[in-house]
RNA sequence: GGGCCGUUAGCUCAUCAGGCAGAGCACCGGACUUUUAAUCCGGUUGUGGAAGGUUCGAGUCCUUCACGGCCCA
């Protein structure tokens, strides 16, 4: 990386050197291990100090830490599943093994024989009879008690961030089990997972800027897909009652502690269904989740305690601007009546929004931030919510819900709109008030299938990676994303 | 895009008010046959994020830039 290392580079480098010209490979092609170091912790834990098993073993991973005591030393081992102390004495192994293996630099990979016995002191360890440089480290690790703690480095260098801390590694164990649980969830009640364009001509089902990218076989633009939605309203009319994807959307957007420009969502349909049962879906999936990871459904977030206990909360948008800001807003009151109770809030406002951007944007100011517990927020207004249906109460209204927790949006779920006729007057209207980078061009295929008739839909999207970050106390989303975006290094 | 904060040894961090740049760990040499943040003795480390400016003198003050973080948009 840079020059200013080169002492402690070139001394190993020269040990690098010295293994070769030795006649040593100092990067084997592979190694026989016959237990992995949890296998061994697992089986011998229990044994008194002192004990010798007699059981041999041959592991390998990273030398973490070399405690050198003159012709008797101990050092550590770590594989995936765990660490364990190595004993190395110069009466078992001989001088010269001895004092090679004590050249061996913190960080190298190596492979290590011998009896599994536990210390006077009670470590559990393995005393060493033979050992094999499997990969030399060139690089000094962190330091050893503080480990990584630049937040630039442990995203650039997500490696070391995961050798260093064992906490990461654990966070993003949960993330995968997280991904498995859902996935069965869903494959057990009869649901067919599916995968559809992440390159579409027309980026549709959310208003977000997309990023663009072109195919020259093709000589077309494409656009990496900011939600998955409209192909999988395609797959309901074709007669896929119960689908679900599970993978990435991409948006060309801030980066923010929420925000991240690829993001995990899943997204679920369910014909013959509406967003009640989209919220009954929604609570079993998520509590089953949190309980599998957690075992109850209590968590702790940042310091709030959050209660994932069902039923949840199931609150209007408009009564809870009631509750939560102090005003009643209705679709009585006139746009500039509106606009002036934002003003009041000291919301700010832009001129394009009708009625329901008003109030939404008053929502998302003055209450979302404040609903910390698990919270159904029903009822969103029709100019937001271009593929929901409409309420049949209140055609300004829509039969959607997002749930809120901790404060942010988790999930965001409609009963479908599938009449083709108000589809097409909805996506026109949204060409004309929306955000324009946030618009596309509307999809005429998606409207083509609903036209040949769409069964009543329940439609979900939950954000996976803020799921996550719930699940393993994260203030920032780049925690539960391996390697997060950040801007190139240039050098 | 705006505001605030940060960037000093491989890592974690000091350096009051501008006056020869430090500690711990790591590393190198030595002692030590049950240690575990081992201990003890001795030693090495740097383009102070980058570029300008002020000054006799700048890690420190000023300007611009880069990267990161938090908050806001």
């Amino acid at each position: 990386m840079n020059s200013e290392q080169g002492d402690l580079l070139d001394v190993r480098k020269k040990k690098l050197e010295d293994l070769i010209s030795s006649g040593d490979t100092p990067y084997k092609s592979s190694f026989l291990r016959t237990h992995s170091i949890s296998q061994i912790i697992e089986k011998h834990k229990d044994i008194e100090p002192g004990t010798h098993t007699g059981d041999e073993a041959v592991i390998a991973g990273r030398l973490m830490a070399i405690r050198r005591h003159g012709k008797a030393s101990f050092a550590e081992v770590v594989d995936t599943t765990g660490r364990v102390q190595l004993y190395l004495a110069i009466d078992v192994l001989g001088e010269d093994p001895y004092e090679k293996f004590l050249s061996f630099d913190i960080g190298d990979l190596v492979g290590v024989g011998g009896e599994v016995f536990k210390t006077k002191r009670g470590e559990l360890s393995i005393a060493v009879k033979e050992f094999d440089l499997l990969s030399k480290s060139l690089r000094p690790l962190p330091e050893k008690w503080h480990g990584l703690k630049d937040i630039e480095a442990r995203y650039r260098q997500r490696y070391l961030d995961l050798i260093m801390n064992p906490a990461v590694v654990e966070a993003f164990k949960i993330k995968t089990q997280t991904i498995k649980s859902i996935r069965a969830f869903l494959d057990d009640r009869g649901f067919m997972e599916v995968e559809t364009p992440m390159l579409q001509p027309i980026p549709g089902g959310a208003a977000a800027r997309p990023f663009i990218t072109f195919h020259n076989a093709l000589d077309t633009d494409l656009y990496l897909r900011i939600a998955p939605e409209l192909y999988l309203k395609r797959l309901i009319v074709g007669g896929l009652e119960k689908v679900y994807e599970l993978n990435k959307s991409f948006r060309n957007e801030g980066i923010s502690v929420k925000h991240n420009p690829e993001f995990l969502m899943l997204e679920v349909y369910q014909a013959y269904a509406d967003y009640n049962d989209m919220m009954e879906l929604t609570e079993q999936l998520i509590t089953g989740a949190v309980k599998e990871m957690v075992g109850v459904t209590k968590i702790d977030y940042q310091g709030e305690t959050i209660d994932f206990k069902t039923p949840w909360t199931r609150i209007t948008m408009l009564d809870a601007i009631k509750k939560y800001a102090g005003v009643e807003l209705s679709f009585d009151m006139s746009l500039d009546d509106l606009k002036k109770m934002a003003g009041d809030l000291k919301v700010e406002i832009e001129p394009r929004f009708g009625k329901g951007g008003v109030i939404c944007e008053i929502f998302e100011k003055k209450v979302e931030h404040l609903l910390m517990q698990p919270t159904f927020v029903l009822d969103y207004p029709s100019e937001m919510s271009p593929l929901a249906r409409r309420c049949p109460d209140n055609p300004d209204l829509t039969e959607r819900f997002e749930l809120m927790v901790a404060g942010r949006e988790l999930a965001n779920a409609f009963s479908e709109l599938t009449d083709p006729i108000d589809q097409r007057k909805r996506l026109e209207e949204q060409l004309k008030t929306g955000r324009k980078e946030e618009t596309h061009e509307i999809d005429e295929s998606f409207l083509h299938a609903m036209e040949y008739g769409m069964p009543p839909t329940g439609g979900l999207g939950i954000g996976i990676d803020r799921l996550v970050m719930l699940l393993t106390d994260s203030p920032s989303i780049r925690d539960v994303i391996l390697f997060p975006q950040l801007r190139p290094q240039k050098d």
